[in-house]
DNA sequence: TGACCCCCTAGCCAAATGGCTAGGGGTAGG
DNA sequence: CCTACCCCTAGCCATTTGGCTAGGGGGTCA
C-alpha cells in the first residue's frame, strides 16, 4: 500500500510546530461534524493516532460544519448526518458539499443505520458510510485514507442495505410531505383516524389519504409498519 | 450467589491508596463500559483531563463490565446499558453492582433516553443519568464527582422522564416477556394477527392475548403504539 | 400444596383500518 | 398554459383491530 511514506512521518516526533511544508506529504486534513462531544474528542484521538492526520476544525450542526468546510476546505469531512431534528438536513448538506467542493471526500459516521438515509446519502456523492457502533480503532484511519482515495467504503451491515435499498426504490426513495409525517407521528402516539383527523382540522378521509400516500412511500401495508419503518429512519 | 470468594478479592485489591476520604493523590478510578470504540477513547480523554481520574479498564459487554468491576473495584461505573441485543441485561447488570459493590456508583450514559430504562435503571440504584449527546465536555468530570459523593446526577431531558415515568407506571414498570416481544416485532413488520400466529405456531386468539397484555405493560392502546414505544426503549 | 406467572385458546361485538375509485383547489416552474 | 405536486374530501367494502369474558396446562418457588 502506500503507507510506507506516511510511516516517515509517524518517526516525526511532533508535526505540531511545523505544519507550514516541512513535511514532505501534506496532512490529511480533516473536519468532524458530531452533536455529540464526546465522540469528537474521541474521533480527533484516534485520527490523530495516525501520523499524517489532523482535525483542523469541529462542528455541530448543519450550519457550522457547511462554515467549516468552507473555511478550511478539507480533504474529509467526517459527519454524523444526524444533527438535529431534521435528518433531511443532513442529506441537503451532503449535496451541497460534493457540488461545491468536490476535492472535499465526505465519509459518514452513523450512530443507527438506516436503509433510507444510506442509500440517499449514497446518491448523494457520500463515498464512505460506517457505523459507529461496529467500526473498529484501526477501520477509522483506513477508511478516512480510502475515501481520500476516493474509493468507496461500506461498513458492516452497510452494504447489504445498499442492495437492498437500490432494489426495493426503483424510482426513487420519496421523502415523506410534512403533513403524512406529521400525521405518522400522531398514529405513532396512538391515535386514530377520527382523532388526528380533529387534531389537524382535516377531515378523517384526508388522514387516511396521507396514510395511503405514506404506506407507498415507505412499502408499508399496517400503520404499525409505517411507525416502525418511520422510526427505524429517525424521523420520529 | 458466589459473592463471599469476590469480596475477598475485592479488599484484597483495593487498598493501593487510602480513599476513605478523597485525598489530593487519591485517584478515582473508573471502568467505562461502552460498545463503541469512538465513545471509549473520548470518554477517556476528557476524564483524564481532570487530575485525579484514571480509567483503569474498558469493556465492551455486559460480561467484560462485570469483570472489570469484579477485578478493580472502581469508584464509578460509566456504561451505557446497550451493550447488547437484550437492553434489560444492562438493568440486570445495575442490580447486580449495585448488590455487590455499593461503593462503586454508577454512571449512565445512554445513546438514546427511554423512559422505561430511566426509570428502571434508577430503582436499581444508577446515581447519574446523562445523555451523550446533551452532555457537555466538562459535564462529565462534575458529574463523575457528584455521583462519587453519592450525589444523584440527572442529565438534561432526564429529569422530566422520571416524573412522568413514576407517576405513569405506580406499581412498576412491568417488562415484556419474550413472547410478547416476539409479538410486536411481527407487527412492527406489518404483519395481521392471522399471519403472526401462522408464523409463531400459535392460534390467533393467542396472538391477540400477548398484545393485550402488552398493550398494558407498555400503557398503549392500538399496535401502533405499541410498535412506537417498544421502538423508542430500544427493543426492537 | 397453593400462589403465581407464563403460555395457550375460544367467542363475541363495536370500532377502526386497508384498499379502492373519483373527484376539487392551491402553488410553483418550465 | 400545461404539468407536477401537495393538500383536501367522499363513499364503499372486506378485513382487522381493540376490548372483553372465560377458561386449561405447565413451571417455579415458598
Amino acid at each position: 500500500m502506500d503507507t510506507d511514506v506516511r510511516n516517515e512521518v509517524k518517526a516525526d516526533h511532533r508535526p505540531d510546530v511545523s505544519l507550514g511544508r516541512r513535511s514532505p506529504l501534506a496532512k490529511t486534513r480533516i473536519v468532524v461534524a458530531d452533536r455529540n462531544v464526546i465522540t469528537r474528542v474521541g474521533l480527533r484521538s484516534i485520527l490523530e493516532r495516525n501520523a499524517g492526520m489532523a482535525v483542523v476544525a469541529e462542528a455541530t450542526s448543519y450550519e457550522a460544519a457547511l462554515d467549516a468546510v468552507d473555511e478550511h476546505g478539507p480533504d474529509v469531512l467526517i459527519i454524523d448526518l444526524d444533527l438535529g431534528d431534521d435528518t433531511t438536513r443532513g442529506l441537503k448538506l451532503c449535496e451541497e458539499v460534493t457540488d461545491r467542493y468536490p476535492a472535499t471526500k465526505i465519509l459518514v459516521l452513523a450512530q443507527k443505520l438506516s436503509e433510507m438515509i444510506v442509500v440517499e446519502a449514497l446518491r448523494r456523492g457520500v463515498t464512505g458510510y460506517l457505523s459507529k457502533d461496529d467500526v473498529k480503532a484501526d477501520e477509522l484511519g483506513k477508511g478516512v485514507r480510502a475515501v481520500q482515495d476516493g474509493e468507496t467504503v461500506l461498513g458492516k451491515g452497510v452494504g447489504s442495505m445498499v442492495a437492498r435499498g437500490l432494489g426495493s426504490t426503483r424510482g426513487a426513495a420519496e421523502h415523506l410531505t410534512d403533513r403524512e409525517l406529521e400525521v405518522i407521528r400522531a398514529v405513532a402516539a396512538g391515535l386514530s383516524n377520527k382523532q388526528i383527523a380533529h387534531q389537524a382540522f382535516i377531515s378523517e378521509s384526508t388522514v387516511k389519504f396521507h396514510l395511503q400516500n405514506a404506506s407507498r412511500k415507505l412499502n408499508a401495508h399496517r400503520r404499525a409498519e409505517i411507525v416502525h419503518r418511520a422510526s427505524a429512519a429517525g424521523l420520529l
